[in-house]
RNA sequence: CGGGGUGUGGCCUAGUGGUAAGGCGUCACUUUCGGGAAGUGAAAAUCGUGAGUUCAAAUCUCGCCACCCCGACCA
């Protein structure tokens, strides 16, 4: 490919309101360019990495099994409305009419489309288990696109679903197509990729993981062991709780005047807000309740964690009701239909905590729950800290990183089978609605967090099996005779023996040359100049270490294979 | 959906009431050319959009739109 002609500009300015590093750099070498908020088209250098990342995909995918097949992106209301996700999915779903004014959805998932492909087709638990996947379009009206590739409204997804008899055998299915995930994952070249325990969300479901490149541009907060392997989502992470002792004094009501938070409190009182347990107001807009979470003082709510108890959304307010003394919160009976209490682990055999009175100005101090009140049960609802010991092994400490989602995999159970109907016959005759497991990648959002990993002050690294092209051909003084033959040898020669090669023809400078293959991330780059002519030698740099070799032209193809080889 | 911000040639930016400016890029020619070369010349903008105020609006006022950032949200 030569660069003359090669759709796309490189600039040296960096688009303002830019801030992730892979936006910056796929903007500015010519890879992507936006449409409109969450929308990009790509250009021919980032379609090649992407076709090279599918090719991974796929071939890691029909590896374990899987054969490929094609939802469409175009679906009837009616499809959605057998599984009840066309009403429990907001507005994040693209609808429209047809011109017959029927309800039409656009994909933004095909749990639906993979059981309405084969719940007429699979009969028999013979032919079971099996496993489909596509790579499509997705659309997914996303309420804040950002950072490029990295979270947008329209993707290429790799979408694959598992149909099994039982339990076991999706639980033996879904750990192979993990360790094909990370096989994935390697391949692209992306290093600090882990998996977390997740929130299944929308998909329904129990176990669920994510796949998280750690980087600082992550969207999610995970907590990861510095000891063991633990690692799990903020949404459902857990953590030891660290405890402090304090001997059991009789309660004392005291006057706190207008201090109502835990920090005014604290400050008052001269305490730790662990010597406090606060209360955290939501409301339940569905049943129209409140609830009143009492945790810890140090600790903060969850609101996955309570969202997922409840089975229901939540919001946080500031709560407005004639039997709540806001401010003053303290553990007790409400006795009211709307209310609803719930008390936090940290708070099970805590002793001499301020609490509040339900009565101001005042707390109650050396409150012992216990003693002074005992909940019918103490729930998990608090977000894990840093520098917790960890629930798994017991004696590490959990970290907070950020992580972007690349990738997660599901066990959905019978949700979509039994909802949509599908049934075969076990070995007993008896009919049975097959368990499901589905498995995503998102595979525009691979490519920028490739780049967030792999780039420096200059530009874009890529990893030797997704670049776009391996080689950056890179003769200086093309009016040069002797450069202008050799390149052309050089070219052919390259191409003949399976190599990629961008070819900057451009009667540039040589600083502008190597800016730009800099820039767009070339692993490969080979400069042809009177200079090194002069030996009958060409010079090789590698883009990830900015290492020079000279090579005898005749000795290129051999050199370029070890090269490969040590990139690769 | 809440909060904040920005819209000026393809890109980056200056311009706070009085002739739309500079850099990058593009085109032509000359010289140069192993780290984003230099000179000369040229093309390219109804200043996001609509209304209003004014003798006069990129600039002031109001509405709308788009985009960016933070949060909420998010298979």
């Amino acid at each position: 490919m030569k660069i003359s002609k090669l759709v796309g500009e490189r600039t040296k300015e960096v688009p303002s309101g830019v801030i992730a590093k892979s936006h910056e750099y796929l903007l500015r070498a010519g890879y992507i360019k936006q449409v409109c908020n969450g929308v990009f088209s790509l250009l021919p250098p980032a379609l090649r990495v992407q076709k090279k990342l599918e090719k991974i995909i796929r071939e890691e995918m029909d590896k374990i099994g899987g054969q490929e097949v094609l939802f469409p992106v175009l679906m009837p209301k009616e499809l959605w409305e057998e599984s009840g996700r066309y009403s429990s999915i907001g507005s994040e779903m693209f609808r429209l009419k047809d011109r017959a004014d029927h309800d039409m959805v656009l994909g933004m998932t095909h749990e639906e489309a993979s059981v309405h492909m084969v719940r007429n087709i699979i009969k028999s638990y013979d032919q079971l288990p099996f496993m489909i996947y596509q790579i499509q379009t997705k659309l997914r009206d996303e309420p804040r696109a950002r950072a490029g590739l990295i979270r947008v409204r329209e993707f290429i997804m790799k979408d694959a679903y598992s149909f099994h008899t039982n339990k076991e055998d999706l639980d033996n299915y879904y750990e192979i197509v993990k360790q094909a995930y990370f096989n994935i994952y390697k391949r692209m070249g992306m290093k600090n990729v882990v998996s977390v325990k997740s929130d299944s969300g929308m998909m329904g479901g129990k176990i669920a993981d994510e796949f998280m490149l750690i980087t600082d541009i992550g969207e999610d907060s995970l907590v990861v062991c510095d000891n063991c392997d633990y690692s799990a989502n903020m949404e459902v992470a857990e953590a030891i709780l660290d405890t402090y002792e304090s001997k059991e004094e009789p309660t004392e009501l005291i006057n706190t005047g207008e201090n109502k938070t835990i920090e005014d409190v604290c400050n008052l009182l001269k305490i730790e807000p662990n010597q406090t347990c606060k209360a955290v107001c939501y409301y339940l807009s569905k049943s129209k309740k409140y609830v009143i979470a009492f945790i810890r003082g140090d600790l903060e709510v969850n609101e996955i964690k309570l969202r997922n108890l409840l089975k229901e959304e939540v919001v946080a307010i500031s709560i407005d009701h004639p039997k709540i003394v806001a401010g003053y919160i303290g553990p007790k009976d409400f006795n009211e239909e709307d209310i609803i209490t719930l008390y936090d682990i940290s708070l099970k055999g805590a002793k001499n905590l301020v609490v509040g009175a339900n009565a101001e100005p005042f707390h109650i101090a050396h409150f012992s729950f216990e003693r002074d009140y005992i909940p019918e049960t103490f729930v998990d609802i608090s977000k894990v800290k840093e520098g917790q010991k960890c629930k798994k092994c017991g004696c590490g400490h959990v970290k907070i990183v950020r992580g972007i989602e690349i990738g997660n995999i599901f066990q959905l159970g019978n949700k979509y089978t039994s909802s949509m109907h599908m049934t075969v016959h076990d070995s007993n005759g008896e009919e049975i609605n097959p368990i499901m497991g589905c498995y995503g990648i998102g595979i525009g959002r691979c490519l920028a967090s490739i780049v967030e990993e792999s780039s420096d002050e200059k530009g874009i690294i890529w990893p030797i099996a997704v670049a776009p092209w391996q080689i950056y051909l890179c003769p200086l003084r093309l009016d040069d005779e002797n450069v202008a033959k050799s390149t052309e040898e050089i070219n052919k020669l390259l191409e003949e023996s399976g190599y990629e090669v961008l070819f900057d023809d451009r009667n540039v400078s040589a600083g502008s040359k190597f800016a730009d293959s800099e820039l767009m991330g070339i692993p490969i780059r080979i400069v042809v100049s009177p200079r090194s002519l002069q030996n009958n030698e060409v010079e090789i740099t590698l883009r990830k270490t900015g290492e020079k070799i000279m090579c005898k032209k005749g000795e290129l193809i051999k050199k370029l294979e070890e090269l490969v080889k040590i990139l690769g």
